[in-house]
DNA sequence: TGACAGTATTTGCTTAGGCAAGTATATTCA
DNA sequence: TGAATATACTTGCCTAAGCAAATACTGTCA
C-alpha cells in the first residue's frame, strides 16, 4: 500500500486499460493532519446530516438505520435481504436483524420467494409505507440546510467529485 | 423545517449577520433519489475509506474505532474524556468505553487530573504510540487511492466545499 | 444421480454508538 | 456560607455493525 503508484499504473495499462488512475499524491505520512483529511470532514457532516434528520423522525419511532431500507422499499419495490444490505452499505447479518425489528414493529414483512426458496422478499406494509412518507421531504431539508450557500454549478462539482471517489472506492474492492 | 428559507434569512440579518446562509433549493421531497443525495454518497466513501483502512490495520490489532482517539492523541499530546469525543464525534459515553478497551489493552492511560478532580487525562503509552505510528501513512495511502485522477485544484476546491458543509452542519446544531 | 461449489439467509460473538440517569467535583451568586 | 447550577465522567439499557460459522437451497458437471 506504500507508493503504490508505479505498480497501479502498471496494472492499470495492463490488466484495465481505462478503469484504474493512479493514486493521488495530495496526503504524505509526514505532515498528516486529520483535519484537512476529506474522510474526516465527510465523517463530520454525514453523521450531522444523520442527526438532524434524526431529530425530525424520531417522533414517527424511526431511527437513522431504519429508514434506510424502508426508503430503498418504497423507491425500487420489494428487495431481497442482499440487496437492502448492499444498498445500505451494511453487513447481510446487520441487515437480518435490523429486517426483524422493522418486522416486528410491523413495518414490512418478509416473503419466501417460490422460485428459489433460499431468498427472501421484503415488502413495505402499510404502516411502513405511512412510516416512510415524510421522510424524502425530512433528507431533501436536511440537505438543503447542510448545503447552504452552495450555487446549482457547486452542487453539480461536488456531486461528480464523489461520484469519482466512489467510483475510485469501488475499484479498489474490486482489485482485492 | 420546511421550506424555512424566509426565517433563516431574517435570523441572519439579525442575530448572526454574516454566519447564516439561506438554505439551498437543490433538493425537492417529491423526486428525491438517494443515489444523487450528497449524504448518500458521502457515507459510501467513508465507509469505504474505514473499511479499506481497517483491512491495513487489523495487524496490529486496531479497529477502526480505535484509531481515532490515538491519532488525536499522538498529534495533540494529552487531552480529556470530553475533547477526545467531541474530536471523534462520538457520544462522551461511548469514549469512556472506547477508552476501557484501549487502557486494557495497555495503549492509552487515565490520570485524574489534580487542577480538577472531575476531569480526566488520558495520555499515550509507549505501546500506544508504536501502535499508532503506522497509521498517519496508511490514511494517506487509503485518502490518495480514493482522489486518484483528482488534481490538486479539485482536491482543495472539494475540500472548502466540505469545510462549508461542516460549518452549516455546525450552524444547525448551535441554533437549536 | 450424486458429489461439489456457489449463493441467500440466519445466528453467535464482539465491538461500538446514542440517550438518559447517576455520581463527583467545581462555580456562581444570593 | 450554602443552595442552585454547571461540568466531567461513568453506567445501564437499547440499537446496531462486522465477521465467521452454520443452515438451506440451487446449479454444475462427472
Amino acid at each position: 500500500m506504500r507508493h503504490p503508484a508505479a505498480t497501479a499504473t502498471a496494472t492499470a495499462t495492463a490488466a484495465h486499460p481505462a478503469r484504474h488512475a493512479a493514486p493521488a499524491e495530495l496526503y504524505r505520512a509526514a505532515d498528516y493532519c486529520a483535519e484537512e483529511s476529506v474522510g474526516y470532514l465527510m465523517k463530520r457532516i454525514v453523521v450531522s446530516i444523520v442527526h438532524q434528520a434524526d431529530k425530525h423522525l424520531d417522533v414517527h419511532g424511526l431511527t437513522s438505520a431504519q429508514w434506510g431500507p424502508l426508503l430503498k422499499l418504497r423507491n425500487s419495490g420489494p428487495s431481497t435481504v442482499v440487496e437492502l444490505a448492499r444498498w445500505c452499505v451494511v453487513d447481510a447479518g446487520a441487515m437480518t436483524r435490523l429486517l426483524d425489528r422493522l418486522e416486528k414493529k410491523g413495518l414490512c414483512k418478509r416473503v419466501r420467494s417460490t422460485t428459489d426458496r433460499r431468498v427472501v422478499q421484503v415488502e413495505l406494509t402499510p404502516d411502513g409505507d405511512a412510516a416512510i412518507a415524510e421522510v424524502p421531504a425530512v433528507l431533501a431539508d436536511v440537505l438543503n440546510a447542510h448545503l447552504a450557500g452552495f450555487s446549482k454549478t457547486e452542487w453539480l462539482a461536488l456531486k461528480s467529485y464523489l461520484r469519482r471517489m466512489v467510483a475510485a472506492g469501488d475499484a479498489l474492492r474490486e482489485a482485492a
